[in-house]
DNA sequence: CGGGCTTAAGGTACTCTTGACGCTAAAGGG
DNA sequence: CCCTTTAGCGTCAAGAGTACCTTAAGCCCG
């Protein structure tokens, strides 16, 4: 007998809240059709392959709840408390990635997944409410020094979504000049030369994520 | 047949280069006695027990290897592709952790065990090169932001002390009263009140680590 | 014993980044 | 045709970071 390992994902898009309309943060969980927790929520996933990288199984886990592939993707961590599940015997060691996909793709649901509202989630099984936890706080820490954003978003962009962007995950108002200087210090977007029109204002130039990354990162080893 | 489960550690200790006598990253490593890579030095590690904590692990790992107790330990990153044994059958993931332990310790030299400078390493195992590459990326990255730095000193510390620790990992100098202002900006450290004696010059204040972050961390969920 | 050497500890001036805010440009709507 | 709205740029001040200077306080050596 020895130790089971399985492969989860957290998957976050940004899709209006249903009763402020502001954008939010939203995730696609799973209802559990066995037992343990069965009939609780939890994180998509499933055991890892024996010729599957670690990797992959995220891609496909997301792929087959969502039918969405990932603009982001990394890994997030390695969770294997003994007390993970009620039964010590069934010990699973779980290493969950988390991946954003942009607010232009339509999802398309699979039977038993739903899509919640990051900060209003129900009860979950396992550990997988302390996992959606730290991926939240990863995810807005990455987002307050990286160039992630732009995962959440389509080609081509405006500074203004761009910035919708950022208030959502942050959950904070942010300068739209201030914003604009910052962005465009760090070479990390460049414009496109068109202009988003039928707007009822100015028509704003569009951009588009130009790869580069303002700090150098080695965030995947 | 399934895939198996492995927890490593990298550790990290500062101590005098032979050569140049500044100080320098160390870490030990174990040589192979069996099939693949016999004979190569690789990390220490070994299989998870079935009721053993990943953490857990990785601290009986370094007492086996070292003796030593780590000041510091956190998980680094889940290895699992299918090329990192030579036969893909031998499929193995790695937990990797990191552990710090101070300078004062006097590490006890088990068998097969032997320290090498972190920037000149032999051939190591498997893909362990790589992940101590990525373990020293994570600790430079993290001494420049958070507060680890202590965790290579003792108890008790000078300023100096402390700042030979940045430079020695960041390699790079530092400004000793810039630094210390940044240090006494975050209240990270306090006065004990006594003096290091002894040196041939004035007597510097000794210091404690105050036991709070200047960021809200939450590195370990 | 006193001058020289070394590092501790604190201070100053300059630069760069960040945040708050104002002004003009360019669309649509009444 | 004016009003409203957002785009895009500019300004100013506070704060953080950098380079460098001054004084303090020990030991070493002549």
């Amino acid at each position: 007998m020895s130790v089971s390992l399985a492969v989860s994902t957290v998957v976050f898009a940004l899709r209006p809240h249903p009763k402020t309309g502001l954008m939010t943060l939203w995730l696609p969980l799973v209802c559990r059709i066995r037992e343990p927790y069965k009939g609780c929520w939890a994180l998509p996933g499933g055991p890892l392959g024996i010729d599957e990288a670690l990797e992959e199984a995220a891609e496909k886990t997301l792929e087959n709840t969502t039918g969405l592939e990932p603009k982001y993707l990394e890994q997030l961590y390695a969770f294997g408390d003994i007390e993970r599940a009620p039964d010590p015997l069934d010990r699973v060691v779980s290493i969950v990635y988390w991946a954003l996909v942009p607010s232009t793709a339509q999802p398309n649901e699979a039977q038993n997944v739903q899509w919640f509202v990051a900060d209003e989630l129900p009860e979950l099984a396992f550990d997988h409410a302390r996992i959606v936890q730290y991926a939240l706080w990863r995810l807005r820490n990455k987002m307050s020094y990286s160039q992630i954003a732009h995962a959440f978003l389509g080609e081509e962009f405006t500074i203004a979504q761009l910035r919708e962007v950022y208030e959502a995950v942050l959950r904070k108002e942010v300068d739209p000049a201030n914003f604009r200087r910052q962005i465009q210090a760090n070479q990390s977007i460049i414009p496109t030369g068109r202009y988003l029109t039928g707007t009822s204002h100015r028509p704003p130039l569009l951009y588009r994520y130009s790869g580069r990354e303002h700090r150098k990162e080695m965030s995947t080893p």
